[in-house]
DNA sequence: TTTGTTCATTGCAATAATACGATTAATAAA
DNA sequence: TTTATTAATCGTATTATTGCAATGAACAAA
């Protein structure tokens, strides 16, 4: 019914697919990209760089934000936006620990 | 409005939210998780060990498998699916450097 | 104070995703 | 052949996501 039945789930599972769920859109895969490639934050040239209209990224940013992926310094008019390094190592960790599973006995079919 | 605008990306960045995408969900994330603690095929107990009705499960299976994640062997009237271990080594390529990208430099703010 | 700039929020329309009952297809077993 | 089992597909209800125009809030500059 359009509803993940999270209870269902644990909490791994769950943390996992709402870290996936931010990066299932490459507006804010692109987003991340660029704040890593510019390092010093940046502020509204994301909405020239990207391409989309202000308000949405304005939402994608919201919840890169909400997840602790990102953080923002208002600056004046403008709001400066970076990567947040410690919550990035965090998700990272968990997220890798799924990414690097490993099947250890040979299979026995497919 | 609903659509992703995938053509103002990068194939990277297009496949990278692909793939997230599919990891968005705490049912493929389980999925997937006892598909590599099972290691042997798993067929229909997915329903059972899963928790949700079988239309359901089949159809989070079909988007594994469309990404190329997992493969199915029919044996009899069930089917077996298991990880695609080449594929999901492929994956896992293109998700680690997204997720390894590092901040060389130090912040100018935040 | 007025004007301009920057960004967040609201409201809405369009599309996508989730879940499952009902059905179908394929095979196995009786 | 008939019946049972397993899993895919169809149809549909419900909710979520995406995108943007319009508006609002906060601040800077004139």
């Amino acid at each position: 019914m359009g509803v993940s039945k999270t209870e269902m789930f644990t909490d791994q599972q769950n943390e996992i697919a709402l870290f996936a769920k931010v990066f299932g859109h490459p507006a804010r895969v692109a987003i991340l990209q660029h704040l890593f490639k510019i390092n010093a934050c940046v502020c509204g040239d994301l909405v020239n760089e990207i391409g989309l209209a202000q308000p949405t990224i304005s939402q994608h940013l919201k919840e890169l934000k909400y997840l602790g992926l990102i953080k923002g310094n208002v600056e004046g008019t403008s709001v400066c936006y970076c990567i947040d390094k410690e919550n990035w190592t965090k998700m990272k960790t968990i997220m890798s620990d799924f990414l690097h599973q490993d099947l250890t006995d040979n299979q026995n079919c497919c």
